[in-house]
RNA sequence: GGGCGGUUAGCUCAGCGGUAGAGCGCCUGCCUUACAAGCAGGAUGUCAUUGGUUCAAAUCCAAUACCGCCCA
């Protein structure tokens, strides 16, 4: 065997690569939507194909990876779909670079030329952030991988579009826009990032036309004065009323500007008159078409200054800015400066302050959609938001949406399925060109040739769609969508969005909106939203802030198991952000480093198992024979049972950093510091081989079961040992059926039974009952033995335990014998009453012999809260032990006497049904458990648990001292609680107030602590 | 200005009506044949503040303070 060979520490980089290219080869993840079953599925967020792995990805990675597994072993038909999104300005921006480096611009080399550069980038480092996400290990089907400009996925956005544009949902339009100088492109109000930045406010005067005074106006941005075409005042502004309806002359420019009344005026801002750009602020432009002012553009696409702008043609706008308050300033017409904070719209992409334009561009018109969205959400509560607080979020957002700009001047990106009819105006793309929409150019030409004649000649839009208008489709797009695939048909809806909250205004409401148009559905039922990681600071981690901590270092130091469960860990109360330890000197993260012990801590229990199997399989050790267990094992297996339940539960319910952590203590707590240790000596004895049996059985069958559990959290770990455990190659851990609470009792009832050699045992037992009934000359007595061993025949053949307990067993053993001969066996034996009950006493005690009164009585389930609470007070009386030791300064190899004196009966037995256990793990050589201390002169160190007093006889000099100050602390501690205790029942209104049970809790409480005092009291005054 | 979250051990965070927990860190002792990435034992808290509800509040309500996020 391999086993002695093991390395005592577990080294996740040969591990987890190995285990990816097996679940790759092995195409484990692959969906088969054919399958049938309750379909599960989960497209993962895109990331940008540019990009590399950051925490976000990992931690969003880790929770997506979890709840696909879980599903996967549940027995779901399962679909976990990954892809990559082409994110326009992203990759735009790193080709502008590459060209500027080689001292050209995009213009240079054209369209053409610019995207063949694009993909060649996306060919070469696009697959970089797909193989991170397989590095973490997430079990998606890569035969079914994605990326939003494949030409079917290219296709479902032409679909979109032309049927928004069919249904008068898309327009083109002439608005006010964001621009973003950087990128040269519109920007969606989604794409603006407002950031307060320290500037100053400019005071000008701009004198009355009529020579009789002047007026003065402030502003941030002194360079868009070049196109102010009025000036504005509230007209309940006292100050200035007699002012509205004469005019300005605006210095540099020379124009004469009227003075406007607008109620938008904010009287108490700056001087209370406005200066009025209406082609260069957002609220000067509804203000400009409130007036009917002329609307005056000063500014280039790149940020300069155009020749409306006078001398300040071709200057950089920051330049102008300069430039034009030194020109006032030399003219008189600067009043003052003074230093001002103030909200500055920053493009989030560019980096650089946008400008407001007009501009013609593409919109959705985003009401009919959103009002869809919205209906599902008030109507169905769909989609379902964990936690629900992010419910009010999206639908406040859906209330409060404006129509969609998705026209972007990019090159990089679905091109916008529009041809212009240029030949109608004279070869030239203007406001007035025709155009028509199509699914491509063929179509578009045989159109235009309809309605144009044979010579029109078209020309595409040439810019590019919005990133997240592909986005919008994604949940179905991958699916096959426009066409109906078998894919879309399983798995749409999906099951479940697991995304950041930074995002639900980008991509869920874009997704909720597209996909209730297109699909008449939402298209996922719930949506999970999680925080962001942030630094060892609490920060936010940026690119910016150079804060960011690469996961890959993480992975590489501790593997991707490590990093997962860590993330997944924290993640208590979803939706919170989460923030990891880290040291940016040594690189070095102590709470992924707790979790890389964890794992190592697993790798070492399951080398011990392995150890102790005897080199077998627990397929071949066979799973606990229920009717053979030793106290422990029944401890271990109710709490493996309740762990079973409560992880499932917890997976199910988003409950993920709840369910890690449960499992953790679980492993680390119950399994190896309690159980292991408790099962090391009936392993090492040889002389007792059904006990030891049993043991093998439990470690193999927990061991395999707590695998299970963790492995959509440590995927990686669980498989390696779950091979090495099995012994079955040609196996994953991953396509195992997920424990389920109780199924040691469940599993293998007849019910399910269905393989020939089930049959087969079925009909001898048939054949036995008949010889039964052919032989009614026997006395009942000796019919109903023959019975009841035909039946334990069959019990112990499918493991019928769970169903021993009652009569209830007999109606499915007979149901599977046969309907008819079910009634024939009912009536002719059954149904007399001394017939049952003899039949009934027989196996009420065969199974308490069989079972041990403890199992009999609750043979149900395996959990038992009650055997449960008795290994507390055995555990607890360990702990004493321990500390007792501690305290007196006794060597850990050294065995000690030990002294267990109770009044309570009922505690003396648990302890002696645990004096194996507490002589083992507390060292103890010779125990005593007595009702009273007879021979009571020796000096000791005594402790106390429950009532019960803990005594270590100690020879030799002892340190009074020492002894004393320890009760003292421990009975002050008592005191205290005795005290609260006695304060809380002596309150009337609490005993009469309070539930019965909590008083009577308080009322034990009591008496366990008063009887704690006095022991401790004796003990005391015994030391004089 | 509007909305949302947070404030619990030195640090990171659980707990969300019955009298306080984990991991890391710290102290003591141990290389005990699974594990020193470990084992055993130990110390550590006016649960932000102030009121209210309740027999009982870290937990529910209200206000305040501070931190953070989103929207204008």
């Amino acid at each position: 065997m391999t086993e002695t060979t093991l390395p005592s520490q577990y080294d996740p980089s040969k591990t987890e690569a190995k285990w990816q290219q097996f679940w790759d080869d092995q195409k484990v993840f692959e969906a088969h939507p054919e399958q049938g079953g309750k379909p599960f599925c989960i497209v993962i967020p895109p990331p940008n194909v540019t990009g590399n792995l950051h925490m976000g990805h990992a931690f969003n990675t880790a929770l997506i990876d979890v709840l696909v597994r879980y599903h996967r072993m549940r027995g779901d038909n399962t679909l976990c779909l990954p892809g990559t999104d082409h994110a326009s300005i992203a990759v735009q921006a790193i080709i502008d670079k590459q060209l500027q480096a080689e001292g050209l611009t995009r213009f240079d080399i054209g369209r053409e030329k610019f995207l063949e550069r694009a993909w060649q980038w996306k060919e070469e480092s696009g697959g970089s952030i797909v193989n991170q996400l397989k590095r973490l290990g997430l079990s998606a089907d890569w035969s079914r991988e994605r990326f939003t400009m494949d030409d079917r996925l290219s296709a479902a956005v032409r679909t979109a579009f032309v049927k928004l544009y069919e249904q008068g949902l898309i327009y083109r339009g002439k608005y006010m826009m964001n621009w973003c100088p950087a990128s040269r492109s519109a920007i969606s109000d989604l794409e603006v990032e407002n950031k307060e930045v320290k500037g100053s406010l400019w005071q000008f005067r701009y004198p009355l036309a009529d020579g009789s005074g002047a007026i003065e106006v402030a502003t941030t941005r002194p360079e868009t004065m070049l196109g102010d075409t009025a000036v504005a005042i509230n007209p309940k502004d006292e100050r200035y009323q007699d002012m509205i309806g004469k005019t300005v002359k605006l210095p540099l420019m020379e124009r004469e500007i009227p003075i406007i009344g607008d109620e938008y005026v904010d009287s108490s801002f700056g001087t209370g008159c406005v200066k009025i750009t209406p082609a260069h602020d957002p609220n000067d432009f509804a203000m400009g078409e409130r007036h009917s002012l002329p609307f005056i553009t000063v500014m280039n696409e790149d940020g300069t200054i155009n020749e409306n702008g006078g001398e300040f043609a071709g200057q950089d706008r920051f330049e102008a800015r300069q430039n034009v308050v030194k020109r006032l300033e030399e003219q008189g017409y600067l009043v003052k400066v003074k230093d001002y904070v103030s909200m500055l719209p920053y493009s989030d992409r560019g980096k650089v302050p946008i400008e407001p334009l007009i501009s013609t561009q593409w919109f959705v018109k985003i009401q009919p959609l959103a009002q869809k969205a919205l209906d599902c959400l008030d109507q169905d509560n769909s989609p379902y938001f964990v936690p629900q607080r992010w419910r009010k979020v999206y639908r406040d957002w859906l209330v409060q949406l404006k129509d969609w700009c998705i026209s972007r001047q990019l090159w990089w990106g679905h091109q916008i399925p529009a041809w212009y009819v240029i030949s109608e105006t004279g070869g030239q793309i203007t406001d007035e060109t025709p155009y028509i929409v199509a699914h491509s150019e063929e179509e578009a030409r045989e159109k235009a040739m309809q309605q144009y004649g044979e010579n029109a000649a078209l020309q595409q839009d040439a810019d590019a769609l919005d990133t997240w208008f592909s986005s919008g489709l994604w949940p179905f797009s991958t699916l096959g969508w426009p066409d109906k695939t078998q894919d879309l048909e399983t798995y749409y809806p999906n099951t479940t969005l697991v995304t950041g909250f930074d995002i639900i205004f980008f991509w869920v409401a874009r997704m909720t909106m597209m996909g209730g148009h297109f699909t008449g559905k939402m298209p996922f039922r719930d949506v999970y939203i999680h925080g962001l990681v942030r630094d060892e600071n609490g920060k936010k981690m940026s690119k910016s802030a150079g804060n960011g901590i690469d996961p890959l270092l993480l992975i590489q130091k501790y593997g991707s198991d490590a990093l997962r469960y860590t993330l997944v860990r924290e993640v208590t109360g979803a939706g919170q952000d989460i923030s990891l330890q880290y040291n940016r000197e040594t690189d070095e993260s102590s709470s992924v480093e707790a979790s890389r012990n964890f794992a190592n801590k697993l790798w070492n229990a399951s080398r011990f198992v392995f150890m102790n199997l005897d080199g077998k399989p627990p397929q071949q050790l066979g799973n606990p024979d229920l009717g053979n267990l030793a106290l422990s094992d029944r401890w271990i297996l109710s709490r493996f049972n309740q762990i079973t339940q409560q992880t499932r539960h917890q997976i199910e319910t988003y409950g993920l950093g709840e369910a890690a952590q449960g499992l953790y203590d679980f492993i680390w707590g119950d399994f190896c510091d309690w159980y292991i240790e408790a099962v090391k000596s009936r392993l090492n004895d040889q002389n007792n081989p059904q006990s030891r049996l049993a043991a093998q059985q439990t470690l193999g069958y927990v061991l395999e079961g707590i695998l299970k559990l963790l492995h959509p959290f440590m995927p990686h770990v669980t498989e390696e040992i779950w091979h090495t455990l099995t012994q079955l190659p040609d196996q994953s851990l991953a396509l195992q059926p997920y424990p389920e609470m109780d199924e040691l009792l469940a599993k293998k009832t007849p019910q399910t039974a269905s393989s020939q050699e089930n049959q087969t045992i079925w009909g001898q037992i048939q054949k036995q009952l008949k010889t039964v009934s052919s032989n009614l000359n026997q006395s009942s007595f000796t019919w109903a033995a023959i019975a009841v061993v035909s039946l334990f025949a069959a019990t112990f053949l499918f493991a019928f335990v769970s169903t021993l307990e009652q009569f209830p067993l007999l109606p499915s053993f007979l149901k599977l014998v046969g309907l008819g001969y079910t009634g024939w066996f009912a009536y002719r034996y059954l149904l007399t009453q001394p017939k049952r009950e003899t039949l009934q006493t027989i196996l009420n005690q065969k199974k308490v012999a069989l079972l041990g009164s403890t199992a009999a009585s609750s043979a149900k389930t395996l959990i038992n809260p009650q055997l449960e609470e008795e290994f507390e007070l055995i555990f607890g009386t360990i702990r004493t032990i321990r500390n007792l030791r501690a305290e007196a300064g006794i060597k850990p190899g050294t065995k000690v006497n030990a002294i267990l004196q109770s009044e309570n009966q009922q505690e003396r037995e648990i302890l002696s049904k645990g004096e194996t256990y507490i002589r083992e793990l507390a060292k103890v050589e010779e125990l005593t458990i007595t009702a009273s201390l007879e021979n009571d002169q020796q000096q000791a160190i005594a402790g106390v648990v429950g009532t019960v007093q803990v005594l270590i006889p100690l020879a030799g000099v002892v340190d009074i001292d020492m002894l004393r100050s320890k009760l003292e602390k421990n009975l002050s501690k008592v005191e205290g609680e005795v005290q609260s205790l006695r304060g809380r029942l002596n309150n009337e209104n609490f005993v009469n107030k309070a539930p019965e049970d909590v008083v009577q809790g308080a009322r034990d409480a009591l008496a366990e602590a008063e009887k704690q005092q006095s022991i401790l009291q004796q003990r005391l005054a015994r030391l004089g």
